[in-house]
DNA sequence: CCTTGATATGTAACCGGTTACACATTAAGA
DNA sequence: TCTTAATGTGTAACCGGTTACATATCAAGG
């Protein structure tokens, strides 16, 4: 790889006239411009970003920490996420912690000694002390970290209610729910919702965490301990899935017996049999606005810490009714 | 963030002594190195890895350039990937590609002005020049790029023979079969495995790309051109999802009246109902082997290029029939 | 007592960019 | 004609580490 001293001698300039036609900074004759740009291109130069980000003290990196990108629901924010930062200029370092405090501190630390200039965490500890004394931008997605910290919500409450509200119309008469981890705020508020509208009409009810495995366990015991339920909403669509299954297992005809609905919208959801009623969250657009929001905070552009809470949809596909007219 | 020069003066020693207790080299005493190790722990003091970078010519970073995370294959290689890169004190950027030559040359640049250490690279395009002349250690991984370049693959060949073999050992006598893209090497063994075995018991046979739509729509042709055939093989789990998916709604029982063999064994294939059978492919060590592969290559401990080739199993859940005996 | 090698430490060059500052030239305005 | 501002360019300091090299001390061996 060819140096900015190598260009420089090709061109007959100093460095520091490279270093502006590059910049675009400070006063060049067309002449020497000229020249240099020929230089760059014959040299086929590209400038060394470790040099450039040890003098700017930013690396045009952002660090990406998730509890595991092999859960289901985080690809796709991963990938927005990169999307957007590489539309800027900036590239992503993916990190997986499995929602371990030491992980996620080695992290902060090597993340911190490389310069990146922001963070986006979709990882959650009410009082994780890490957070607190680290002096980068940053923004939580999917998971609120503290007040003072920007995040990006999708609409919880409104969801678990929209579900509630869906399947009474829909003719469901005793409801059954799975709720996520009960240290997620973000995934408690969907509960919230759901058993405020579901009312005396909720019949049965555990929790479970995120993993398939799992959510097969508590479906088979929620189906022992309180069937008969005609229609059951799920914390998110991986725990549904389960549901479905078990449900198939134990010739429970969906939707006519039993209705399903789930929380997320992963492709997952349209992969089941038959596929799955969800409540969407905007996935995409969730890491795209937490992106851009994490770049104006790096550009300084704003400030003022915001909370963006974002509406949920209903996607009926086939595992509710028909509605009624 | 403290600097080596604040150590030095908290520990009365100058940066060259604080560097060596840092690294353990050349002749530091007792004495000196207490007092800087005492320096360390009360400005909590961190090497900046971007100065160190600029001496070194080394990053601690490691590429990661992959089609699209959003395709549920990757995320699991990136975990291992990710896991195996972080025990050695690596940290891996994400690079999605869409399978597009410039945006591959876009992160080619970007990638080697930050100074990564080195590639894993799960893309593929047999004649892509970017590759050719760059000089960074790197590993193919489920691709293979060229000779002369590390990969790491799984044994499609004698995958798709398994899913013949199993297909019709459990009875099947008209074969189906939907390969995938066309320009994925790897992918092609698998077809040319199962028509070898499948011979003239090949009754259907079409190509889908590896997404869910596409593949739903390559079944609805498959079933209405070559229908009746009792037994199928997917060349990944996602178009077995989606033959599945097809088969529930057009009422075709399975496994009764139609068996079905995945490739892959991500976890998707749990999650349908019936659960599905699949060859499994040893994704995580995959993503394992690669990495350690290319930190050998990194640090030089090997530099012969290699191929490893791993075994698949047959996975046995509920779209085949039992085993006959 | 002198030589030699092991131990211990500091100074300064270096990695490859960016930019403050000094200096030169030219054009415009008084 | 003289000032002044705008334009153009190069030198060197700087970012924060690593390490080559110079220098000093000390113990062992002849």
């Amino acid at each position: 790889m060819a140096t900015i001293k190598q260009v420089a001698k090709h061109a007959n300039v100093s460095v520091a006239t490279v270093s502006r036609v590059m910049n675009k900074s400070g006063y060049v004759s067309e002449e020497a411009k000229e020249a240099v740009e020929k230089a760059i291109a014959e040299l086929n130069y590209a400038p060394n970003r470790v040099a450039r980000s040890l003098y700017k003290k930013s690396s045009n990196l952002i660090g990406l920490i998730m509890p595991d990108i092999t859960n289901p629901f985080f690809p796709q924010l991963a990938r927005a996420i990169e999307d957007v930062a590489n539309q800027h200029g900036y590239q992503v370092v993916l990190c997986n912690t499995d929602e371990q405090l030491e992980k996620e501190q080695t992290y902060l630390v090597a993340l911190q000694t490389m310069h990146v200039d922001g963070l986006i965490i979709t990882t959650n500890h009410s009082h994780n002390p890490n957070y607190e004394t680290l002096d980068l931008p940053m923004v939580a997605l999917d998971r609120i970290v503290k007040a003072g910290i920007d995040a990006v919500v999708s609409d919880g409450y409104e969801g678990g209610k929209l579900a509630a509200d869906t399947l009474l119309q829909r003719g469901a008469t005793r409801l059954a729910h799975i709720a996520g981890p009960d240290h997620l705020k973000t995934v408690k508020r969907r509960t919230e919702g759901f058993v405020e509208v579901a009312g005396e009409k909720l019949v049965g009810m555990t929790e479970s965490p995120f993993t398939f495995k799992d959510a097969l366990k508590a479906s088979q015991e929620l189906f022992d301990h309180a069937w008969p339920f005609d229609g059951i909403f799920a914390a998110n669509d991986v725990i549904a899935a389960a549901v479905l299954q078990e449900a198939v297992r134990r010739n429970i005809r969906v939707p006519e017996e039993l209705q399903v609905i789930g929380y997320d919208g992963i492709e997952l959801g349209e992969m089941t049999s038959p596929p799955l009623t969800t409540i969407v969250q905007p996935i995409y657009e969730m890491g795209r606005l937490a992106t851009e929001r994490l770049l104006d905070l790096i550009e300084k552009k704003d400030t003022r810490p915001r909370e963006m809470l974002l509406p949920v949809t209903l996607l009926e596909r086939h595992t509710t009714k028909r509605k009624e007219r």
